[in-house]
DNA sequence: CTACATATACTCGATTAGAGTATATGTGAG
DNA sequence: CTCACATATACTCTAATCGAGTATATGTAG
């Protein structure tokens, strides 16, 4: 766990590499809110999705994995993203392309890391998308598969085993202990929300839901973070293994988000093309997207999906050594911006992979 | 425009009525951000789709509208939600239903109506859905029409002439003059900009283009924030009259984005019968949409579309006086959440209706 | 030179979306 | 009382789209 200073001294000026002590500090100064920001940095490097994270605390052992973060100073910087990519810069060395914001995260209780009398953090995340081959000046953190935190969304090789073998008899047990008598009537039920978010009973997987998900888990105490915050539901699980890596504070939720939103934004805006590079084959680019969202389309429907979209053009070369018939090189059609006001990779919902 | 004390007096006790003073005094205690909360509160009355707006400043002569809006004290609630509900309901006596987050607003420079000196204030945007008969304890703030401030997003008798009266010629001109120097390289043209966002010269309208719409608006000067921010491009037309009513701070562009999501949002998830009463007609429901989206389906297949997708079932009863046949009164079918993962109005985009 | 792997083109049937036609059943004017 | 009218509801038709399959092209590796 992160250690934070409760004595107070004047007004640290933040540091690079300590970013997040100076974030606490800094927010002992007076008793009110104080805004960070996190970044989800997210690349496909190997047909693998990636993020990067970095070590909060380096010092302790046992320490997890946290996203990027740094505080907004609004004397420093004009506008939230310009705060962003400035530390992000400091921090990271590297230069952010595409961003946008996700979601403000706000809530006491979430993240008792350093315990309820914490000083309140206010996060807003945001989903940053990169091109694995720009990392030349990468300084700090390391890159980490969505996967390695979420097992449960890898679908690319079928159903992922956990599901069947941890989530759904947990779920299940967790759905008939009696649910709080505090809880509004107006809830969907425990074991229909499983059943929705994880496809149980040959219910259908949504992609989308992560975040869905994810609270499920931490509501029945699934994740480590819910043991970590002290959840009671957490009790039943104390010695079982826990289902994904956690992270500090709520910056697993915040990844939740990221992946959502871009498995939601590929499908209407041409932003998988930010995780390519600037020439690619039409299977690299499907590659690309089932490794986001999972395997979708077959070859032959994505190729004319995406080329009958106007999303590509070739570029006349050919890529050689593909272990098959060259194939053409494409580039993205920058143009399709100006001719369809929604486009992406319209890959819909596969009828049921129960 | 609002006048703001600029001489700091002690802690005021924020009082409902003049929360937003209070939160400018607390902001003036020192010189870290305060966070407010805004709500776009949605309903649909007589088939109009209001919004529920505060005179932000009474006293003033041609005082504008804002959104209501007060602080967020940690102390005092433990979610950002949950200190969105209490002010809400100690401001306006409104108990809110459904409410989600929008976006945060933190940018400096958007809202300069105290100077760009101001202590700095980041907003945290929420849309809440009401229905219109449930206003029974109203106590402060005005329903008014989105289209009082956003006139050219109504499309329900074809396309406002505002389009090609006003906004047309004026973003042509302004197209027409070059861009400053510093705007990168790899934005879009100004004349694509303008032509994407309002459907011009053929291109497609995109009805969940809100908040684009607004900020290009801003951008060229049209808009009277821009006029009231400073803004240089607001200089060219001084003597015009304004598009749509300005309201106080950035809310217009707060409640752009509550259109914009309301409208995207009722095609995936079944929000629109947060704004329904608990029985109504197939033709109610679709006037309703129509009042949102502008118009889409034609009878016949909006029938088909509702029920084919299992969102109503019928009540057994009949509405009379229809001014013609009596028709079925229907209810939304709860259950329709356990069978899809995304159950809307799935009206697709009209093919171009220029 | 041939087996193999991948790329690419074309076809087919089922489903769906958009739009039109036909019919049912109230209200209200005369 | 009756009939014009307005709205509700059912059914049909056609084109576009989607998922899936088959066929063919063109490299590399042994």
């Amino acid at each position: 766990m992160m250690t934070m200073n409760m004595e107070l001294s004047g007004r640290g000026k933040p540091s690079p590499e300590k970013a997040q002590r100076a974030l606490a500090r800094a927010t002992m100064e007076h008793a009110g809110v104080e805004i960070g920001l996190n970044a989800a940095i997210v690349a496909v490097k190997d047909n693998e999705p990636v993020v990067l994270a970095v070590r909060t605390d380096p010092d302790t052992v046992g320490s997890t994995d946290g996203l990027p973060f740094g505080p907004f100073s609004p004397r420093d910087h004009r506008t939230l993203e310009g705060g962003l990519r400035s530390w992000v810069r400091d921090q990271t060395g590297l230069e952010l392309g595409y961003a946008e914001q996700l979601y403000t995260f706000g809530d006491r209780g979430r993240h008792t890391e350093a315990g309820d009398l914490a000083p309140h953090i206010v996060s807003i995340g945001y989903l940053a998308l990169a091109q694995a081959s720009n990392e030349h000046g990468l300084t700090g953190g390391v890159w980490r598969s969505w996967y390695h935190f979420f097992p449960w969304e890898d679908w690319r090789r079928g159903r992922p085993d956990i599901i069947a073998n941890e989530i759904e008899p947990r779920l299940k047990a967790w759905a008939e202990r009696p649910a709080p008598a505090t809880t509004p009537q107006r809830l969907i039920a425990r074991a229909d929300r499983a059943r929705m978010c994880f496809g149980l009973d040959g219910a259908a997987w949504d992609e989308e839901k992560v975040l869905e998900r994810f609270e499920l888990l931490y509501e029945a105490g699934l994740a480590g973070e819910a043991q970590r915050d002290g959840r009671s539901s957490a009790d039943a699980w104390k010695d079982r293994p826990k289902l994904g890596a956690s992270m500090h504070y709520d910056h697993r939720r915040i990844l939740a988000t990221a992946i959502g939103r871009t498995r939601s934004k590929i499908k209407y805006r041409p932003v998988i093309f930010e995780l390519m590079p600037e020439e690619f084959t039409l299977y690299e680019l499907q590659k690309t997207v089932e490794a986001i969202l999972g395997p979708h389309l077959h070859k032959q429907n994505f190729r004319r999906l995406v080329e009958g979209a106007g999303l590509v053009e070739t570029t006349g070369e050919m890529k050689t050594r593909t272990g098959g018939r060259p194939a053409k090189l494409f580039r993205f059609r920058r143009e399709v911006l100006l001719e369809r006001p929604a486009p992406g990779v319209r890959v819909s919902a596969p009828p049921n992979r129960n």
